[in-house]
RNA sequence: GGGCCGUUAGCUCAACUGGUAGAGCAACUGACUCUUAAUCAGUAGGUCCCGGGUUCGACUCCCUGACGGCCCA
């Protein structure tokens, strides 16, 4: 089971040894000046203030390079924030301690407390008075120079990743930021943070395939929800008019580069506002955010150059086929001929697929892949958004957009139901989908329609995939690269 | 679910057509008071992912399985 049993018998054996010299291998008293980074700032903006006879400083951190030189050493160390080198003499640290830390190893914690110097190529090296061991690592870090390469290893071990990938690290604090940035924005325009149940005793919101439990106590099956969207719209119906929550959504289906089966979106409404509304609001939102992140409008990802600047296109669905997708005008109302179509491309559909959802497919193959620069597509089928207001020139359709970046979905948003008998409506349209045998599609909520049947006021609302966007601003290819512990299938 | 690829020392990777499993870093011993992937001398380290098969002989060929990656549905 452990592979890397000698390499830690010798190392139990130096704790050992240690332990018998009174040495506590991991005090807690040792307590920093100031971080690297901080020190760092110093050497930079006060360099006079440095110098053997000038400032001291105790730093912190774990040891990532030791160039043992007889009786002097040089150590590479970093904390949370950068890193940096202490230079060791024996005769300033004492014998005794400069035993010590002959004994240790790199990815030990340990502290140094001294003035700065200047070495011969001119690096700011911490010059030791003092030295402490903080924590004893017991396990070999991975080399120093390749790291950890293994993308199995990498996810399964991240803190590993962490330690070793300043890239990884960089991609996390990314994602850390964005998420805040987008809270302060949601702040700012007097949107309110709310949290509604992860556990629902009927998982709607989404067309998706939940997760099931079970309470005990309460002696009842529960599902993980798919979507936070019918009790966020309750809220609405309470009285909060501008909301939003940040949080988990499940979904019990495949993972693959694009899909993990728990992943982070935000979710928003507000009252008396429209799905144009939204748009411009998300258009501002993602500018503001790309900005913050990357210092201007533009973001490269995987080889496409992606700008932010506000003024996305906004293009119907219906024209996005035909004009994108390729498809001739004169067939886009006609299911047969467009299935005929399909059928040419190899596009696979059901036949008992109604017209909106034979649209829909085409576009998912014809037209998302090539939406490469932020994009708005409106004016989606009825058949297909069963949650949607109904447009009121084409009722065939609805106030509802998606965005699309990087050719893929990132967004969806839209006018929403407020007329309870048009959402019961809807519901049954949904309850007869399934019993044609589509497992996924929506099921009949009429505890959310009485809320609505006590008045919601004209809302819009949206959800934006946290993770996938954070794809886009990282340059990550996969899912699992902005997911600090995707999910793993068991291993040993 | 399907296809392709991968799994060898703690880590990163080699090993030709089937003929005793190798390097660098890390580790250990020794030398060295300005190193920068330090250097020099030496030492040790393997369930070649698991299990079967073919063969005089398998890291290598075949089959089953596990885990992972990419692509597709």
């Amino acid at each position: 089971m452990d592979k890397a049993t000698k390499l830690i018998q010798v190392r139990k054996e130096k704790i050992k040894e240690l332990k018998e010299n009174g040495i506590n291998l991991y005090p807690n008293d040792f307590k920093p000046s100031c971080s690297i980074k901080a020190l760092k700032k110093i050497i930079e903006e006060k360099p006079e203030s440095l110098g053997e006879k000038g400032d001291e400083f105790s730093i912190a951190g774990r040891m990532m390079a030791i160039n043992k030189m007889g009786k002097s050493s040089f150590i590479r160390f970093k904390d949370g924030s950068d890193q940096v080198q202490a230079y060791l003499q024996k005769n300033r640290i004492g014998d005794e301690t400069y035993s010590l830390f002959k004994k240790l190893d790199i990815g030990d914690f340990i502290g140094v407390k001294g003035p700065l110097f200047q070495t011969r190529t001119g690096e700011w090296t911490i010059l030791a008075q003092e030295f402490r061991l903080l924590s004893k690592a017991l396990r070999p870090l991975p080399e120093k120079f390749h790291g950890i390469k293994d993308p199995e290893k990498r996810y399964r071990q991240r803190y590993l990743d962490l330690i070793m990938n300043d890239d990884t690290k960089q991609i996390f604090l990314k994602r850390s930021k964005t998420i805040a940035f987008m809270r302060n924005f949601f702040e700012e325009k007097g949107f309110m943070e709310v949290e509604t149940p992860m556990m629902q005793p009927l998982a709607g919101g989404a067309e998706a395939t939940p997760f099931k439990t079970w309470h005990n106590a309460l002696g009842m099956e529960l599902f993980l929800r798919i979507a936070p969207e019918l009790y966020l719209k309750r809220l609405v119906v309470g009285g909060f008019e501008k909301i939003f929550e940040i949080n988990r959504n499940f979904r019990n289906e495949g993972v693959s580069t694009r899909h993990n089966p728990e992943f982070t979106m935000v979710e928003f409404y507000q009252a008396y506002a429209d799905y144009e509304m939204l748009m411009d609001l998300t258009q501002e939102m993602f500018e503001s955010i790309v900005k913050k992140i990357s210092g201007s409008t533009k973001i490269e990802y995987q080889g496409d150059m992606i700008d932010f600047k506000n003024g996305w296109q906004r293009i119907p669905m219906i024209e996005s086929l035909t004009k994108i997708g390729g498809i001739d005008p004169g067939i886009i109302n006609d299911t047969k001929a467009l299935l005929d179509f399909a059928k040419e491309k190899n596009i696979q559909i059901t036949k008992k697929d109604r017209h909106g959802k034979v649209l829909t497919k085409l576009f998912d193959i014809l037209v998302e892949p090539r939406l490469i620069q932020p994009t708005f597509i409106t004016g989606y089928p009825v058949e297909v958004s069963p949650l949607s207001r109904k447009n009121e020139i084409n009722p065939e359709l609805t106030d509802r957009f998606e965005l699309f970046i990087a050719g893929r979905e990132i967004a969806n948003g839209f006018s929403e139901i407020n007329d309870p008998e048009d959402q019961h409506d809807r519901f049954l349209m949904q309850v007869r989908q399934r019993d044609e045998g589509n497992s996924e599609a929506h099921i009949m909520d009429s505890d959310y329609v009485e809320a609505l049947e006590y008045g919601m006021p004209p809302t819009a609302g949206e959800g934006i995939g946290i993770d996938r966007l954070v794809m886009i601003l990282t340059n990550s290819p996969s899912i699992r690269e902005v997911i600090l512990f995707p999910h793993m299938k068991k291993n040993i």
